[in-house]
DNA sequence: GGCGATTATGTTAGATGATAACATCAAACG
DNA sequence: CGTTTGATGTTATCATCTAACATAATCGCC
């Protein structure tokens, strides 16, 4: 697949319970060392680890979660440890937060100049996270017609997923992670 | 007024300074009234208030900002007092949430069934809400791709508007009440 | 009007989410 | 080395939101 830039791509699928997470996490540090080396910031242990736990859970992982494993395995953990550690790898481009729920997601394409698409399960909480460029051109255009500058995008869709509803998606294409 | 159901709508647009605000509260009320009315919900003098109280703001305004005006004025209010008012009024689609900022902005349009999508000002934050059928049709189509079924949308772009950037709009149309 | 059912509000307490401020520790770098 | 910078520890507090139960107001009905 070319994958035009201007084709809508899914950066993360709705893939729980149907792949080989460990391997996926595996490869999220892998992708995560080699983006921080590039960019040359640190991903210390501390990081590391929260983003390990953060790819650990098929839905979006709430701080206190977080804050408790880390609690449980080192005898030194506040809150502060571990915001910190999300501001680290949110501006890093390695997890998105999702305001809608106070929780965060790893991030399907890291270094990736994109948006935050997701599309979020209510029942199992399962997210898909998109970029799809029509929607960011259609958000542009109507805001150019304002007057207004984009700066940050906040897309997030709840609904029901195919597994939930129990329907087959129309497209197997599209890398799922 | 016929309003093509496709066409773009700005529901609230960036007036800020721009106009008679007392009057624009006083109509947001009686159409609450009306909606309310219509729908057999009750707006109590509380909710009432509480509505009038988020209007009577530019910007979206949080929960214990609310809090710290009804407790100067009846001497009973905690939290739940406000937040039981703000879920009403948000389940009578009288006011809208913005997640991004834990934030409560009234609806431009009650009683129309539309989605949340949102331009806000970093800098003055102002806020415009917007119905762009072409944004949710989009949507709609990614989702469909992926069996995914759209229950709600949170569409929240931050970004400078036109006064902040010193910039004058492309477009006067679309009611900006 | 009276009365039971329903809905709204009061009240207390606490869970959850996030940050400020300062101390300490470790790595980077000349 | 030692200095500088950045990362983490630590304490305290603020902000946001909800549970649970008590009381009061309103509605529907006879």
């Amino acid at each position: 697949m070319p994958a035009a830039t201007d084709t809508a791509k899914v950066l993360r699928g709705f893939t729980a319970g149907r792949h080989d997470h460990r391997r996926c996490i595996a490869t999220a540090l892998d992708k995560a060392d080699a983006a921080c080396t590039a960019a040359g910031r640190r991903l210390t242990p501390l990081r590391r680890r929260v983003l390990e736990l953060v790819w650990g859970s098929h839905t979006p992982v709430k701080a206190y979660e977080l804050l408790a494993i880390l609690g449980r395995e080192r005898h030194q953990a506040a809150p502060p440890t571990v915001y910190r550690a999300l501001d680290f790898l949110q501006e890093a481009g390695l997890v998105h937060r999702i305001a809608s729920m106070n929780a965060f997601v790893g991030c399907g394409e890291p270094g990736g100049g994109h948006a935050g698409q997701f599309l979020i399960c209510s029942q199992c909480g399962t997210v898909a996270e998109l970029d799809e460029p029509l929607l960011s051109r259609t958000i542009a255009a109507s805001a150019a017609r304002l007057g207004f500058e984009v700066r940050r995008e906040t897309i997030e869709i709840e609904g029901l997923c195919a597994d939930c509803r129990n329907v087959k998606p129309r497209a197997a294409r599209g890398a799922a992670r």
